[in-house]
DNA sequence: TATAATAAGGTCAGGGAAAGTCAGAAAGCC
DNA sequence: GGCTTTCTGACTTTCCCTGACCTTATTATA
């Protein structure tokens, strides 16, 4: 059993995603709702509402401000993203490319966005010696293919 | 969700634009209209009508003063990446997005191209110190658009 | 024709209202 | 007892909005 208060506040924001597809909260109130700490809600956003989960979320602070939550068009996107996060040395060239290709030809990418893609990947576009090069290239990636995982 | 008066105002300007192509605006009446202080309409010009999101915007003062609003001018692909290869330091974040948000003005980018664009030209994507990161940026900028010029 | 009054718009500092971050405490789980 | 997950509080950053004061242009007046 043992449910915890981050389980609640995560079955509470599916059930409110569930119902209406895209949901805008405020954060302290929620936080009133739960009797915890804003920083709470932050906390259950990132441990579960993550793109590699297919979730996406983006707010504004200041008056006025939102935490907007929704599912990614292409879920598929956010665990590429995953796993390009997740390697410590970056990606080279080649595998990149075969990445992108991959994406192509599964619909996840257009054929003018892939060859942008490739096109910028390139070592010499990045034009940076090596231990680094990769890395940089791997966040790049990760960063575009994130951004279109929720399709606009 | 939770239009704050900025917003309302922004949205009334656009459509004003679309209805019109260019717009001259009283600022007092304006704010009257919106029960704000004036300044607070400088404040919707300054944050949301900037040259970087590809308005342009010119005023008068005194009796008979007005501010006019209409869309900047749209740029073209060859000379945009010329540019970008011929300046030295690299290009800022907030140039680059500007940059980015007018060629998808002018069609040159699709809506997902730009998001994609914006996104991996964002400072934590290239995750780098700043002498470098500004001309990693305007490498890949430059390679991702003139692979564009080139396809066809 | 100077000068004063009036009628605009511009600027900036600052207060308030959100959300973000992060170290570390507390609670669960082998 | 160690490891992981949950949770909090203090502090930071971002955004919205206003009011007081400044600059510029036009119009009325001496």
């Amino acid at each position: 059993m043992s449910l915890t208060l981050a389980d609640a506040i995560e079955r509470y924001i599916l059930a409110q995603l569930d119902a209406a597809g895209e949901i805008a909260l405020q954060r302290v109130e929620l936080a009133r709702q739960y009797g915890c700490a804003p920083s709470q809600i932050n906390y259950v956003l990132a441990t579960r509402f993550t793109p590699e989960r297919g979730f996406l979320t983006e707010s504004r602070r200041g008056g006025g401000g939102y935490i907007r939550v929704r599912r990614a068009a292409q879920p598929e996107l956010g665990r590429i993203v995953a796993v390009l996060r997740s390697s410590p040395d970056g990606i080279a060239q080649a595998p990149a490319h075969a990445l992108i290709a991959r994406c192509r030809e599964a619909g996840l990418l257009s054929a003018r966005e892939a060859f942008m893609l490739q096109a910028l990947t390139r070592r010499e576009a990045i034009g940076l010696p090596l231990p680094l090069r990769d890395m940089v290239r791997a966040r790049c990636l990760g960063a575009a293919l994130l951004a279109l995982s929720d399709e606009r």
